[in-house]
DNA sequence: TTTAGATATTATCTTTTGTTAATTTTTTTA
DNA sequence: TAAAAAAATTAACAAAAGATAATATCTAAA
């Protein structure tokens, strides 16, 4: 069920990190399926919870003031979803975390992880990969605002996440490219036509 | 000269942590002045030296296709700056970090840092702070992409960092917002009529 | 299977942005 | 300080995006 060389490819990590010690954590963990459309962590969260997608896919997204939704990311499998706001800012979160789909997860809280990863030096030294990966999505995320236009962003993001593109609608899409979704749909019109 | 009080609050330190140990890390870094236009990175750099800027400013740039400079970020005093291609993709930087100003620094490589921060517990406790200051910078600059227009992300950039706009050209501050320079100028003068 | 609801597309119009080039202003440096 | 270089503004036009609403298509629930 929980694929640990994939884990450890996509977190790139250590060769000398064994299952018995990624197990540790495992075993620590909950494990809990959530239906379409419940939520893993609402606005006023303060839950310390680190939630790990074993399969399934998690929305996070916000009000605006139009009281619209906006998507702002969105998790597959083998992800990692934290509450940002609690985690990063240690403020009661803004974001609503909901299961798109029927999604199993493996959680424990941050820092009850943080004490069995720190008496591993094994783990320990893995962390920051996690940490890093992290990172680097973000960094090329930015990049793509920065050096890309709305229709180059559509056509990356699809490019390099189609499991993700194929299993939401559009506009979901659209928010994450920072763009309406009437304006993605013409993107498409126009790269149909090219 | 070091401002430690400064840095353990921007980098939201444990109060445990002492100038002793901060020390310990500085004492193993060298410091270099930058002039004016001296670069710290090239592309190609596989450096990975952590410079941390103590006066001064550096800016990130690359060469995109039309052979422009693009600007992704500033990085004031009390920054640290790091070749983010190496140091997150191990790959060679595809960016050039320049000193905008005279720019002096404390470097360290990354590797010698981590084995003296990994000898001291309350350095090791303090290394995730630093880490997460980064991930938070990173999450605010992609939701300002996804939940503001380009005049709300130029108001909000400028009230953030009132003292890196006032020190740079705003052709630099039109491509971290992700627009042209012609454009910013248009949204000063709509801010201006307004 | 039918129907209601959600999503995507299209149309229309307005606003904003990109592009290019000329002009003005500011900054740098000889 | 004067000349040169860089940056910012403005103009003119084209392209793209936002907003809103109507329509079409798709999806999920009764």
């Amino acid at each position: 069920m929980i694929n640990f060389e994939k884990i450890k490819s996509i977190y790139n990590l250590g060769k000398h990190l064994s299952i018995k010690e990624m197990d540790l954590l495992f075993k620590a963990s909950a494990r809990t399926t959530f239906n379409k459309r419940e939520f893993l962590f609402t606005p006023g969260s303060t839950s310390n919870e680190v939630f790990f997608i074993t399969k399934g896919l998690v929305r996070a997204f916000t009000i605006n003031e139009k009281l619209e939704e906006i998507t702002i990311a969105l998790y597959p499998e083998n992800s990692f979803v934290v509450n940002v706001d609690q985690f990063l800012f240690d403020e009661a979160s803004n974001y609503y975390y909901e299961a798109y789909e029927k999604t199993k997860t493996l959680s424990i809280d941050y820092c009850i992880a943080n004490k069995i990863v720190d008496n591993h030096p094994i783990l320990a030294k893995n962390k920051q990969q996690v940490f890093r990966k992290f990172l680097r999505s973000m960094f090329r995320r930015i990049e793509s605002f920065v050096l890309y236009s709305p229709e180059e962003r559509y056509i990356r993001y699809t490019e390099m996440f189609p499991y993700i593109t194929n299993r939401v609608p559009d506009k979901y899409i659209a928010n994450i490219l920072g763009i309406t979704p009437v304006s993605l749909s013409r993107i498409r019109k126009r790269l149909i036509t090219k």
